[in-house]
DNA sequence: TTGACATACTTAGAAGTTCTATGTATATTG
DNA sequence: CAATATACATAGAACTTCTAAGTATGTCAA
């Protein structure tokens, strides 16, 4: 299980559950199973470390919450991408991406890689 | 200029800093120079923001200053980096990839790497 | 000679973030 | 019926980033 910095764990949350949320709506415990999925069970989210950020995003706009009960008669908050989310997701994107040139032109200049 | 969020710049600093020393040691101001250059003057770091991340990437002894004297008179603080810093180079490699790869199932983009 | 600018480094504190730990609630399973 | 899985919540300790302001000094044009 991949231990990650704080600062990488950061930038990459929201991203992170704003691309999922761009899927389909999702609740909070789906989308740790889901970020479990993706990287093949090496990155574990735990609830304490999302439902803040989840909160914040809300908060903030980008996402909006409802309850829903399931079919075993579970409550759910049920999160979806409001256009703001997206407009956001569009620029960490651009942005995730432009450092990851950076990081590409820095990592593949070492001598003797090609 | 690009404006990136703190987070991202949080989650890059290290690695860029790291890399950047891992070629030639260097200095502030310099490496200031370098980012600008290597992001073709989209990403201006100020010194306010570097220079407290090169003391605290010295105070976990990942690298080592010493003051030197250029040819024009002025004092300057190189940095180099030591074997603990490499490793935690290669480790920031190593994870930034790995959320990277998860980036690109989320976005579908090709991988910008190698 | 002088002031503006570039070079070079420093740091305090406001504002914000992450993680841990702990909690409540309830359906499922053995 | 107890353990586990599912599902959500939050306080606070520890930490981070940025802004702003600072000191210092070499260069250059007027």
């Amino acid at each position: 299980m991949k231990h990650l910095s704080k600062e990488l764990v950061g930038a990459s949350s929201i991203p992170i559950i704003l691309s999922i949320l761009s899927q389909k709506e999702s609740y909070g415990y789906e989308i740790i199973q889901k970020v479990k999925e993706i990287s093949d069970n090496e990155l574990v989210w735990v609830e304490g470390s999302l439902y803040p950020v989840l909160h914040k995003l809300e908060k903030r706009g980008y996402i909006v919450s409802d309850w829903k009960v399931s079919e075993s008669g579970r409550k759910r908050k049920y999160y979806s991408l409001k256009d703001a989310g997206k407009e956001v997701l569009d620029q960490e994107k651009i942005n995730w991406n432009f450092i990851n040139q950076i990081m590409t032109k820095l990592w593949n200049t070492e001598p003797n890689l090609i």
